[in-house]
Order: C-alpha cells, then sequence, then structure tokens
DNA sequence: TGACAGTAGGTGTTATGACACTTATTATCC
DNA sequence: GGATAATAAGTGTCATAACACCTACTGTCA
C-alpha cells in the first residue's frame, strides 16, 4: 500500500476546490444556524419556515398576500404551500380570504393572534442572532454579506 | 396614516440587525445552493443527504464506518440515519454487516456500485461549483471561507 | 360569444424527516 | 460475577415535503 493510498483512507480529503470549499461552508453554516432557530421556535409549536410565513405576513400587514405571493418569498423552496398555510390557519395564526374583485386568489393575512406571536418572538429571535454572531465585527460581517450577496449573483 | 407606517407596508424593512442581515444572507444563499445540488442529484435517484454519505463513505474506503459515525458526519442533522441507510442499501450503493468483535456495531460500506457512482458525480460535481461560484476570485472566496469559519466558531 | 390558454389554488399519493420508545450487546462497579 | 448503566441499532407512528395531477376562474382573440 502506499503512502498515498493511506492517507486517503486515514484522512479523507476534506475540499477538492476551493469553490467546494466555500460552498460546504456555506451549507454547514446555514445548518448551524437554522438548526438554532428550529430549537428557539419549537417551544411555540412553530418550524422555521412557519415563522417566516409570520414574517412575510406581518410585512404584508392589512393587503395579505395571495398564496404564490408568500410562497415565492420563502428562503427555501416550498411546493406545498397550501397545506403550510392549512396548518397555520388552523392554529388560529392567520386567515384566508376568497377575493371578490379577482376570485381565484386566495388573500392570507396575520390574525392578532399571529402578529402577537410573531412580536414576541421579535427579541427572541434577535437575541439568538446576537449570540450566534456577536463575536464578529460590523466590518467583518458587512464584508461577509457583501460576499454572500456576490456568490448569489453570478455576472 | 403616517409616512413611517405607509413605508412599513409598502416595503417591509428586510433586516433589523446586521447579524441578522448576514444568518439571513447565509441561509438564502445555503439554500440555492442545496436546490442546485438537488437537482443534478436527482437524475441518479439521489438526494442531497445520500450524495453525502456516498462521500462520507467514499472517504471511510474498506474500513467502512458504523451507522453514527455517518450520521455525525452529515452536514444537517439527520436522526433517522437507519432508513436513509436502508434506502441506499436497499439500491445497492451499499453494504452493512454486524461485527464480529463488538456485536452492537453494523458497519457500512461502498458497493462497487455506490463507489462507482460516487466517482461518476465527481466531474459534475466539480463543474457545478465552478459555475456557481467560478465568478468569484480566489482571495474573495479565502475571506468568504475564513469569515465562515468565524461565524461557526464563537468564541 | 365561445373556445382556449394562462393563472391561482387545491388534492392524492408517496417518500422522507422527526420523535419517542425498544432491543441487543458491552462496559462498569460493587 | 451479577446488577446496572451505557452504547449501538432499529422500530412505530405521526408530521411534513415532494411530485404529479385536478378544478375554478379570468383574459384573449378568432
Amino acid at each position: 500500500m502506499t503512502a498515498t493510498l493511506r492517507d486517503e483512507i486515514r484522512q479523507r480529503k476534506p475540499f477538492r476546490s476551493i469553490y467546494e470549499e466555500a460552498a460546504l461552508n456555506i451549507v454547514r453554516t446555514a445548518a448551524l444556524l437554522s438548526a438554532d432557530f428550529e430549537q428557539i421556535f419549537k417551544p411555540y409549536g412553530l418550524t422555521g419556515t412557519q415563522y417566516n410565513v409570520l414574517r412575510i405576513l406581518r410585512g404584508a400587514d392589512e393587503a395579505g398576500l395571495c398564496r404564490n405571493d408568500v410562497r415565492d418569498r420563502l428562503l427555501t423552496r416550498m411546493p406545498d404551500a397550501t397545506r403550510l398555510l392549512d396548518r397555520m390557519e388552523k392554529a388560529g395564526l392567520l386567515s384566508r380570504a376568497r377575493e371578490q374583485e379577482d376570485r381565484r386568489l386566495v388573500t392570507t393575512r396575520l390574525t392578532k393572534k399571529g402578529r402577537q406571536l410573531v412580536d414576541d418572538l421579535d427579541p427572541i429571535v434577535a437575541r439568538q442572532h446576537r449570540e450566534r454572531l456577536g463575536h464578529m465585527s460590523d466590518k467583518q460581517l458587512a464584508t461577509l454579506n457583501s460576499l454572500l450577496t456576490q456568490a448569489r449573483h453570478p455576472e
């Protein structure tokens, strides 16, 4: 057995390219952050996606949003937005109403309970963000944000 | 209605802090990268997680790994590693064997077919990484990697 | 004005993930 | 050396996600 092969077995070569290293780094970091937030939301019976829906609908306020608008604003692809909203409606967090002008549309709005919940979560979420990333300087975070934005927009 | 409130409704304030901006940026970028790879793996009947298992087991080579070791090396938390491996075993990608010395352990190894598949995917995966992040310089990617690593390790 | 495409929403079914619990085997400690 | 804890794996069950398909409504244009 050659030394090279032995090394290959003992410690698997972690990255093949700096691109791959970056991609894995991004995904791993996101997984860590997401897992933290899932834990935070669990006591409130929310998943991370559901919390995002609350945030999105709060942003739309009284005007509300139709299903596809909610879906398209989510961070992750969500092909089954209907039943996601079904569950949240059942939990009393949002209401849905068929539009009269265009009867294809169903507008979704936060209920008072939903609004209250997302408001209540604000300080908890903010604290978690600070705890997770507060050890980094503003300059570092700005650089990180700039690089990530660039990563998402190849031109 | 005050101007502030109107703005609030029209365009939801995207970030409350630079921490939050960074966190959302990371998660959003990861979602984009992951979705791309899911698409790449789909024609091969693989999910992203399954591909990661293939990579992990290739790294372990003949020695193989027990279930918990595989699980702990995955990028995302995976509480149901047994059935994940079940499916891959059924697909002929890996084999499992109860150890004789410690009969609690079941060692998992790639089959020839599994090894072949992950090897075949190497150039495709590498190309995808280049296409996604090739517009960024080595220096930028190195900075990004450094910042992400730092983000994951608060001290 | 009536066929037809396009759009919004929803449903049925299967696969996967999450969570609590169980079994089998080994290590520990009196 | 035997009770007990610890470790590894697996199972039962329910919730969620993914995918293809269906229905209702609107706009367009011959």
